[in-house]
DNA sequence: ATTAATTACATAACTGGTTATGCAATTTAC
DNA sequence: GTAAATTGCATAACCAGTTATGTAATTAAT
């Protein structure tokens, strides 16, 4: 197919779809070479029960892999042309114990031959190419068990959008954006208390005029997050790490781990040998994103916020 | 999918079709990822009209491998969502001429970005796999396209049949079968004529004993094919390669060939060095196969069969 | 010992494709 | 220049799967 040498690979599903059409309709045609009243869709329940015996409606789904209406349908179809015989004898009245009939189990002996010429076939294929088809689905099985497409793509963009984010030093020009990015959630989840109003409304006498750093971070230009970097007088941490606030619209792109670490080599390059920060359980992903940076658990230090109920340390190295 | 490791690859078909739901499964969550208001399904139609700009539904249906009538489907509902115009100008009024809208084009652009993600995800699934999907898949399409999956079922199930079948020398027992076999055809296709009589009713008056040979073809024990050599008295030819039947519910096993090959095989040993025949045009796979065994056309040899319209010699090799 | 929750299944309605069919527009044949 | 054949498309009906839902049977909880 010319169209997908155009398309490139995100038309894998389309290819996909258009070669397994081509081969269930060969599949078709090769029952009837056989002169045998077979659908292929029913190969996979014919299979598990020439193999296992019986087996209820949903024991057959769950080792082919379809839904239950689905071999629900295929064991109708199937009884119908009298290969299986349906509700066998069960203690358990809601079960269907389905099993195949004489002309079943004769069928499957008569099949045998037809499998074996259809392995052959595919056998020939496969050793015309050098790319080994079937082995590549067994992979593509294990590999989307392990990671599904939708996270890879999703992991793709957040680090397609972490390239786009820039995170430059405070200016005056960000003081309305500190305030707000931080009112934001600090209002949304708790109440503004006397210490965010003092830092919040005086960045410069606050924070950057006693030693601290404040830094903000850009998307396409635009301020989405802060973070501050406190300078504290405690004799056993150097900075606290501090309103840190990410927009809402700009959540998953990391921004939130770029603008902690830029933090954290600040404090680093400012000589500084432990960082303490102050947070609350119900910020999740903010704790989350600590744990990330480094930060410990630790307790007993003396805070002014009310909403104050995990504090956390990271020593740095030198 | 353990399943697959039991069946082997006679369930390639079932493999793919999971394997495809899979993948597009994942592909309408990556479009709500991107908050693009659009259906997998869409996408090679929406490919082509980016790429190439106005086209007929017959047209696009053709570019992408569709049927026409799930072209115009998709047309239908992409036109809903405002994506593509329907009905664009056009000379020959049957055609129905599609391109996208202002929208359409403003999303197509949009959307790169997802694609070259997604392109980015799945690059990825393939270089963690030893075996590459992607290039197993074009190469399969190729294969197929040479002869397809039916073919080459058809090939291994001939191959086995003729493994089946065995070449053994005349017996008496097997004289009425010489004799309903070759009944069979000729007067399907022309009528018994006095020649015919004589062989058949009496072959080891007729043949044997003239130093003829007769082999007889079995299918598990049953006789589904006979073959006459005759000894001729014409100084140019030792021998008549003749009454050549195979049973209709026995074609396509080869059985022709391992006949004739038997008969000059035979004759060979015998020390002739010319062997003649007489047939009819009409009967094409019969021509075809003496072709293959090395016959060649000939003319001008007396014969008392009203049927003959052909006539071809085999010369041996010492 | 009831009541609530869960399980096993059948049925209905939907989805993304297909083939079959009919009709109007166009082209070909004579 | 008309009749016949062909083309392009829409529509209908089908197919092989899905999810959603309802119901009877069983199990768990109090």
């Amino acid at each position: 197919m010319q169209l997908f040498e155009r398309t490139g690979k995100k038309a894998l599903g389309s290819r996909l779809r258009l070669l397994t059409a081509r081969i269930t309709d060969d599949a078709s045609k090769i029952y009837d070479l056989y002169n045998v009243e077979f659908s292929p869709k029913w190969f996979p329940v014919f299979f598990v029960l020439a193999e296992d015996g019986e087996k209820t409606i949903t024991a057959i789904a769950e080792d082919i892999g379809h839904s239950q209406p689905s071999v629900t349908k295929i064991i109708k179809e199937m009884s119908l042309a009298g290969l299986v015989s349906n509700n066998l004898a069960s203690i358990d009245k809601r079960k269907n114990v389905v099993g195949l009939t004489k002309k079943g189990i004769k069928l499957s002996e008569k099949i045998k031959v037809q499998y074996a010429d259809v392995d052959a076939a595919i056998e020939s294929v496969i050793s015309e190419a050098t790319h080994n088809l079937w082995e590549a689905m067994a992979e593509w099985e294990f590999l989307l068990e392990q990671k599904s497409l939708l996270k890879r793509v999703q992991e793709q963009k957040k680090l397609r959008e972490s390239k786009d984010v820039q995170i430059v030093p405070y200016e005056r020009k960000y003081k309305s954006n500190f305030k707000s990015l931080n009112e934001e959630w600090i209002s949304m989840y708790f109440e503004m208390e006397e210490a965010d109003h003092k830092a919040l409304d005086h960045p410069k006498e606050y924070i950057l005029d006693k030693g601290g750093k404040i830094f903000v971070a850009l998307l396409n230009k635009e301020p989405v997050g802060v973070c501050a970097l406190i300078k504290m007088s405690d004799g056993n941490y150097d900075y606290e790490l501090a309103k840190m606030a990410v927009s809402p619209k700009a959540r998953g792109k990391n921004i939130g781990w770029l603008l902690g670490k830029t933090a954290v080599n600040a404090a680093k390059q400012l000589g500084a040998s432990k960082i303490y920060l102050e947070s609350n359980t119900v910020l999740k992903p903010a704790i989350n994103l600590y744990y990330k940076l480094g930060f410990k658990k630790i307790s007993g230090q003396p805070t002014p916020y009310k909403r104050c109920n995990i504090q956390m340390e990271l020593t740095l190295q030198k």
